[in-house]
DNA sequence: ACCTGAACACCGTTCAAGT
DNA sequence: ACCTGAACACCGTTCAAGT
């Protein structure tokens, strides 16, 4: 191989190179001739993995929906036969994963980064993760724990729940950004709970 | 007046001329030199009002949560004897106002925009947002209405709640892009009610 | 197939100077 | 106080050419 080549994947390790440096300065900050010039390549490179910037940016959002994914799947198999358990650990390490990835949650559920093409590949992580989420409801529709409500509205509602919690503690909004994890897990639990039972008193 | 200087105010100028680049082009595209040919201002201008482009999107967000805090007052307004009501509305007028402004809610509840200083302008703005917030539940737990939660935990889910679902309407993901606002009504009340009796059922 | 390196048009940001 | 316009160091993106 040729020294003046990268030697493994260049795609992957622009992803994560990106990452620190989102964490760091932010989207406005980021620069792919950075990038590449830190990954020892040449500043037109990354165009034959990426088709821009915002490309770039949505390849990292996949990662954050693969893990969304994982993280549901790991949860059924972990408690296979407690539905109610698959959604709260699955909400709870969802919270965890943006608490310790803020930067790629961050580029998840946003609106203005592709306004122009849908982007079928993070249209199918999206759609990927949901479904594994409306899995373990449905597990749970099965088990009579949910009401009548639809699966979809139980999925929006409860994704959305979890997300935004998960971005206010990562982004250090209303919490006390030096919250131990043990305070985090106790408000995670308070908020599951309302979720659960409602914000009304029974 | 000379004719070489910008007739109002340069600061809300940029911040409205920003909104509809930021809609086309999202936040990669938006660059501050367009946006003072635009005004017919030169590009050293901006730097008077705004440190950076950062800024500007910070003061962008800033209006977001400005209007969050009159929906809530005017929530508090029209319906003052009936805090669930209250609760219903500003939630609703908030979906419609993320529905509208898809591209000001994007830059509202962001880890990633002012990674280094905590701008106190902003904070201040998300401050008294929840603060308004907080009075809709303190009215609403006076009526014995929200069983024995904390208020910052009502606001927090409630919160999160509202702001996901609204993201998920305003990005079309999950949900078409082309609902008719009856439908998203539909949506907002059955989300609403999982949200006051929660997703298990009576 | 994947990368280089020149080239182009553009940016963000600073700053002395103007009014 | 607010803006101009030059200046600097950088970008994103394209593309012919190389291996």
């Amino acid at each position: 191989m040729s020294k003046n080549y990268h030697h493994g994947s260049l795609r992957q390790a622009l992803i994560e190179a990106a990452l620190p440096v989102l964490k760091k300065k932010g989207i406005v900050g980021l620069s792919l001739r950075e990038l590449a010039a830190e990954l020892g390549v040449s500043h037109g490179a990354p165009y034959r993995h990426f088709k821009n910037k915002t490309a770039l940016l949505e390849a990292i959002a996949v990662t954050g929906f693969n893990a969304l994914q994982d993280i549901c799947r790991k949860a059924m198999q972990d408690f296979p036969d407690d539905p109610r358990q698959q959604l709260y650990q699955a909400g709870m390490d969802y919270i965890f994963y943006v608490a310790r990835n803020p930067e790629i949650a961050d580029l998840m559920f946003r609106p203005g980064l592709s306004r122009e093409e849908s982007n079928t590949e993070l249209q199918q992580a999206v759609n990927s993760a949901v479904g594994s989420l409306a899995a373990i409801i449905e597990n749970g529709k099965q088990r009579k724990l949910y009401g009548d409500h639809q699966t979809m509205d139980l999925v929006l509602t409860s994704l959305s729940t979890v997300h935004g919690l998960a971005m206010f503690i990562a982004g250090g909004m209303l919490i006390d950004p030096a919250s131990p994890e043990s305070s985090i897990e106790a408000l995670g639990k308070r908020v599951y709970n309302i979720l659960l039972h409602g914000m009304a008193g029974e």
